[in-house]
DNA sequence: TAGCTTAATCGTATATTTACGATATACGAT
DNA sequence: ATCGTATATCGTAAATATACGATTAAGCTA
């Protein structure tokens, strides 16, 4: 099976990359946890999760692959936080995304097309 | 240790979801294809796509499945536009996450925290 | 009716994701 | 040095996603 993303643009492939970094719910609730939390460290990331430590790694990786957060080694612990640059990009991407449907849904309105 | 039986938030659930069905390049496209155009016939959008015809169709079905699309059947054809009550949920649900993610990051900043 | 077009669905092969336990590694403490 | 803790990685099984060609179904048109 091949999978043709080059003939996609640069934004469209890393929207949608970001997109499945954001497609479970674990990886969603970590990010939420960050926000909440300036940093965390894994253990309170794992406790605060229903998977076993090596499939809270994992998504933590996969968080990580994306860029949206980092993980900082401090003695036997690691430290995770957001990355602020690649949570703005990310919210800039996906809002001009919005924003398109959002105008074309008005225009559509006003026009009075179906 | 918790239970594992799903302990997210009906949000992180739906966000988790809307951004699974974002998370293919082809379907994101899709959108931006929806998004210059009003409407759009299902063959043209076949014929903007590198894949086939029967893969295509999968593909609209998964963003059927999450609502941000609609399909209506004329005649020997199907017409596919945006759905932009659904797309307004979901641009306020990235939206809000976005957002708590640049809170704590500017709290970190001003109060110099690592 | 027969034949053409459009698009959904079926069957399928292959790739990727998800989850876990086991293991490896690295550090701090004793 | 040894032990215990924290976390990443390995191996792997099961589920899901991706892509295609073939088929089906539905609606036109002649």
């Amino acid at each position: 099976m091949q999978t043709k993303t080059d003939q996609f643009h640069e934004d469209t492939i890393w929207l949608a990359g970001v997109a499945k970094a954001l497609s479970h719910p674990a990886r969603v609730k970590i990010l939420k946890i960050l926000a909440e939390r300036n940093t965390c460290i894994c253990g309170e990331i794992v406790d605060l999760l229903p998977f076993s430590q090596s499939t809270v790694s994992q998504h933590l990786k996969e968080l990580k692959r994306v860029g949206l957060i980092q993980g900082e080694i401090e003695g036997p612990r690691t430290c995770y936080c957001l990355d602020p640059e690649v949570a703005r990009k990310a919210r800039s991407v996906f809002e001009a995304l919005f924003a398109a449907i959002h105008d074309t849904s008005e225009k559509r309105k006003s026009n009075n097309v179906r």
